[in-house]
DNA sequence: TAGTAATTTGCGAATCATTCGCAAATTGCA
DNA sequence: TGCAATTTGCGAATGATTCGCAAATTACTA
């Protein structure tokens, strides 16, 4: 699998690595490089390529059907967890000692070998609660 | 929002209420309900509807664009975390008092407020650590 | 450096889940 | 019962993703 490195891989590769820790779909990936000449198709094949070997991380947001997708730096992304606000959309990264007793504890009452690359923790942050208290906006407040 | 109850809508509902904890999908739902007369139209505005009221959850399994559901009791989900495991796709729940360590834990490291409603941790049961021992189905090991 | 086999690309067509539009049926209420 | 508002069901429209296939590109070898 994935045995020629094209120049639009390259491309796709450089453009991920540039941007750790932001979500593309794949339109947005394909709108970012429209001056390189990488194809639509070109960029679903290798992005689904490249989260197969591991480089990507595959991330479907909530109330939408698309995929989006990560860089995932290897040696980062296995050592915390994700919190995903779900007001505002931003994601943190829980600090490892935490990370490693979370995993350690689920894994001992459950059995479950948790996966930090993949899981993510859904709620709402500090920020968020604290804008809570004051006003409650109700739809819209996407972004 | 949903001033009339429907029969289409009763059927929808005592449905799920009757299959708690597991996932279906708008066309799992039609089908089982097919000799009901229900169109599948209703079916993905009720459930669409039904979300919004938090009677239900959404959910969205890794490797597929289908959004599935899930009935969500109140009393049930608020206290427990979900562990996916993406090999089989069972769905686990975690016992109370570790969850709520686990929550209190993210909570104070973090200042984040995990939703446990909306939360799932993925990785690898221990039936499935168990059969990858001995060898590795590669594809079509679905359900 | 040219020649070749295997892999990728890019395009458009095909799929598939989901949403929409609209007339007909159903619901809750007076 | 009668009416106005809401839902249903159908089929068509949308949008993301996948597929098929010929042409272009890649890695290798002579």
């Amino acid at each position: 699998m994935q045995t020629y490195l094209t120049k639009q891989r390259k491309k796709l590769l450089s453009f991920l690595e540039e941007h750790p820790d932001e979500l593309f779909s794949v339109k947005d990936i394909a709108a970012a490089l429209a001056d390189e000449g990488i194809s639509q198709s070109a960029v679903y094949r290798n992005v689904a390529d490249m989260e197969e070997e591991g480089k990507l991380q595959r991330i479907t947001k909530d109330g939408t059907r698309t995929i989006y997708y990560r860089y995932a730096d290897d040696e980062e992304c296995k050592k915390h967890l994700h919190l995903s606000c779900f007001k505002c959309g931003r994601t943190y990264h829980m600090e490892e000692p935490v990370t490693d007793e979370l995993i350690r504890a689920v894994a001992k009452s459950s059995d479950f070998e948790v996966d930090s690359h993949t899981t993510v923790l859904y709620g709402v942050c500090r920020a968020c609660k604290a804008r809570e208290g004051k006003n409650e906006p109700k739809e819209g407040a996407k972004e």
